[in-house]
Parts: structure tokens; sequence; C-alpha cells
DNA sequence: TTTCGTGCAAACATTTTGCATACTC
DNA sequence: GAGTATGCAAAATGTTTGCACGAAA
């Protein structure tokens, strides 16, 4: 837990409280959008690096697209796969070997029914972490190489 | 199982062919590269409408982002999500009810290991299904409103 | 008084669209 | 020959960056 230190400007304070009144999870247009009847000057850029450093402050939490390009795939059915958190290479998962997640996951659909009052349909469930190459290389180099992003892999709290 | 049908053109065909030679889940522009290759002239939107049209036709499997925007939360710990499919709102999901989700994902860790060379560090689970409003409004209306996207919803073959 | 944050505009990356021409069935 | 698909250029979208000015520690 050792966060990133952060300047409280009243930008950035009125982004927090925004953020707080706001409760779900807005977008960052929301968000400016309601940002902006405070202070009406700001700038969706300065909207933009504030979430980022708030969420590095361990102020707020942050959802990335786990993905930002689409992909395809010449094998039509749908199966799991694994990401390389640093280099971003996509794998396969067996299908056999996830039957027991799968249960796991059909068991707690009726609980997430009733505790949301959504009717779940199906999800994605995609692995992180390190391909054979990167950990080849990551051994060699002592640590750190490029490490694009990565927080927050999945781990609860 | 009801594909669409779709006419067999050059560009169609060549692109269906390299991406069964790539082997992997290359992104628009890597498939682009090697199209180019055999296709001077193709245009890259020709490539986009074209692996979404045989995405449609069954003959190729697509993995898009399931988010497409940021999102910022107030709460940063990290919990578990269910979206709606129909209209984009996310919800929280009682982090307290995924126990044997997570245990049968620890579980599986071991096996994915082995079977990928990779060394999994976490993971993204994100439940997908209808909000309780959409929900309603689809029982009113008797079926279909926008629905935005959604296919592939994390349900196996 | 130095370091850091801001607003603005411009750049960026990915994807989509409008349109005239060309190709499939 | 009707209905699609193509290439091109331009737009749309979401996000990042460079820079000169201004505010916080």
């Amino acid at each position: 837990m050792d966060h990133k230190r952060c300047r409280m400007t009243n930008q950035r304070k009125v982004i927090l409280e925004e953020l707080r009144k706001f409760g779900g999870h807005p977008t960052v247009d929301e968000l400016y959008v309601r940002v902006r009847e405070k202070l009406p000057d700001i700038s969706i850029s300065t909207v933009y690096r504030n979430l980022e450093v708030l969420s590095e402050c361990g102020l707020i939490g942050k959802l990335e697209p786990e993905r930002t390009q689409k992909q395809f795939d010449a094998n039509p059915k749908i199966h799991f796969h694994i990401r390389c958190t640093n280099c971003g290479r996509l794998d396969d998962i067996p299908s056999s070997i996830m039957n027991e997640v799968e249960e796991a996951i059909q068991k707690a659909q009726t609980l997430v029914n009733k505790m949301t009052g959504y009717d779940m349909k199906g999800y994605h469930l995609e692995f992180l972490g390190l391909c054979p190459k990167c950990k080849e290389s990551m051994k060699k180099r002592g640590r750190s190489t490029d490490e694009r992003k990565g927080e927050n892999g999945g781990q609860k709290d």
C-alpha cells in the first residue's frame, strides 16, 4: 500500500466529490459534465489526468478496458484466454480444465441475480499473467521491463 | 446457429486465409499488414468490415473490448461487476457471494500454468446480463430494443 | 521559489461512415 | 442487372501530449 501522494488542488477536490456523489461507475465524460457544473472552465484533459492521479493515490478505483483493440481469431468457438500483462500476448486456455470454474460461476448465478436484480446471461473471464518469454527475459534482467499496465490483476483487496 | 451468409470476394478469402495462417489472435492492423502482402491495394476499412462480416457468418471469432471507455469508481477496493448488455449500466456484486468462484479459479491456476506456460497472476471477471430496468422495458415491448452489443456472453460453444 | 497542475489546442489511435466505382451472384 | 463490396478520404471517438501560464508546498 505504498501509494503516491498528491497535491490537493481545487479541481481534484471537486472531481473526487462528484465521483463520490455519483455513486456508480461513471465514464470520464459523464463525470466531466457533473464537474463542469461546479467548475465551468475545467478542461477535459484535467479530468483525465486527475482521475488517473487519484487512482494512483489509491483514492479511487479505475476500470480500464483490458483490451483496447478488437482481436480476431480463426476459431469461432468461444474459449478462455490468458493475456500477458507485459507484452500483450494472448493465448487460449484448453476449456477442458475450466469445468470447475464454469460450474462455480453457474452456481453463483442465482445468487448474483438475487443480489443485483439483474438477469445474468453470461460473463467475461480472462486470465492475466506473464507469458513464457517475458518470464524468461525478466529472470535475466533481474526485474521490470516495460510493464505496460497490469495493475489490478483481478485480485481482490 | 442461423448465421448470415456472405459473398466470397477475393479480399474476404485472403483475409480468412491470413487469419488462419496467423494462428493467434491478431489485431486488425496486424492482419492488415499480412493481407497487404497479398493485396497491396486493400484498404484498412475493408479489413475492418470483412472481419466483422466473417464473424457474423460464424467463420471466425471476435474478441472485442468489453468496455471501450475507462470508468472510475469512488471505491478503490477491487470488486466484481455485472454489466447490462443492453444499456451498459454497471453494478457491483457483493464479493461475499463470489467465494466459491474465487476458490475454483485459484484451484485452476496450477493447471493453467502447466498448460499454457504462463505464470498466472490474476484475472478479469465481469458478469453480463440484463439490468432490472431493461428487463422491465423488454417485457413491455415484447422483445428487442437497441441491444448494442452483447454477443458472446461468455458462454462457451 | 521550485515543483507541480492547469487550460488550451493539437496530436493520436482506432474504428466508422459517405460516396462513387467495381465486382458477385 | 440487382444487390453488395471496395477504396478512398473524411469524420467520429476517446485519450494523450506539448506548452506557456498559474497555483501549492
